[in-house]
DNA sequence: AAATTTACTTGCATTTTACAAGTGAAATGT
DNA sequence: ACATTTCACTTGTAAAATGCAAGTAAATTT
């Protein structure tokens, strides 16, 4: 029997310990390299997703399990944190710490390469990023600060 | 007997013909979402690797048949292309097409992003990006417009 | 002509993902 | 008060992707 050194017990699968090098870039495939994580942070920070069950609305489908594993894996990661809400035990509130929303300027550059060289939809947030980056990245950084994430 | 409608025969895996949304992020995330896609462009564009050879160096240590696969995929995505070395009949040289090259940008955050939160090396060029973004982006351009992308 | 280099492929074990169904705790309806 | 529903998951299992070692064919070098 072989045991993989690269993992630890009590982890979410793929969750790394050692690093395969030092490379920055290597650090951020590590953690967010997979078909489902930058969706879920896509979703919390433009969608204003906070629960389990508003992760499992979106377009993609992405299975229970999965979800489970990711929404584990981002928060050791520390790029979300979770706390019970006050007005309803049976959910958990699931919000994006600074560096969470820290992944923004990623986003906003991997929508607009999509949106430059393939075929895609939701053309007007693909403009308002266009026409001013800046200032919607800040507007995302102060919601967040403002604690106005909260979904509609 | 099961057989799933989002892939074609003589595809490389995971290349899919469906997407799971119209979202632009998701049509990154599908083209590029896994522990290896970005390595390569990284290779390609800041370490000036152009063979499959080169690519095996690199310190992450890529499978040989999962190296063939992924340059297979982003060839069909076009996010690169090839060429026989005319001077070396075995060699193949890949290169970044303009719609790869203009992945600088995702890169850069990413690497800003890793750089800003966790602890990793390359010191050197996170700086280099963080003093000036633009400069670097322009340069990586340049570089490839004039075709000094070959290696040293 | 033999040895080496390059770019792969093949076979197989391990790991991850996907899909369907089930569970327990908290809240709601009657 | 008790049944029903909601929420956030877990479990089981099939399918797919990944990782590892070994092998191969064509071009080049010796």
């Amino acid at each position: 029997m072989q045991v993989n050194l690269f993992y630890s017990i009590n982890m979410p699968k793929g969750t790394r310990t050692r690093r395969r090098s030092g490379c920055p870039l290597n650090a951020s495939v590590e953690m967010l390299g997979d078909r489902w994580s930058l969706l879920i942070i896509r979703d919390m920070m433009l969608r204003g997703s906070r629960t389990y069950k508003e992760f499992l609305n979106s377009h993609e489908r992405i299975a229970t399990n999965i979800l489970a594993d990711r929404l584990r894996r981002l928060e050791n990661y520390g790029i979300l944190a979770t706390e019970r809400d006050p007005s309803d035990g049976r959910k958990l509130i699931y919000r994006l710490t600074p560096k969470g929303i820290d992944l923004a300027p990623v986003l906003t550059e991997m929508v607009l390469w999509a949106a430059r060289h393939e075929e895609t939809g939701n053309q007007a947030l693909v403009r308002e990023m266009q026409n001013d980056k800046e200032r919607l990245l800040a507007t995302i950084r102060q919601r967040w600060a403002e604690g106005r994430h909260q979904s509609p």
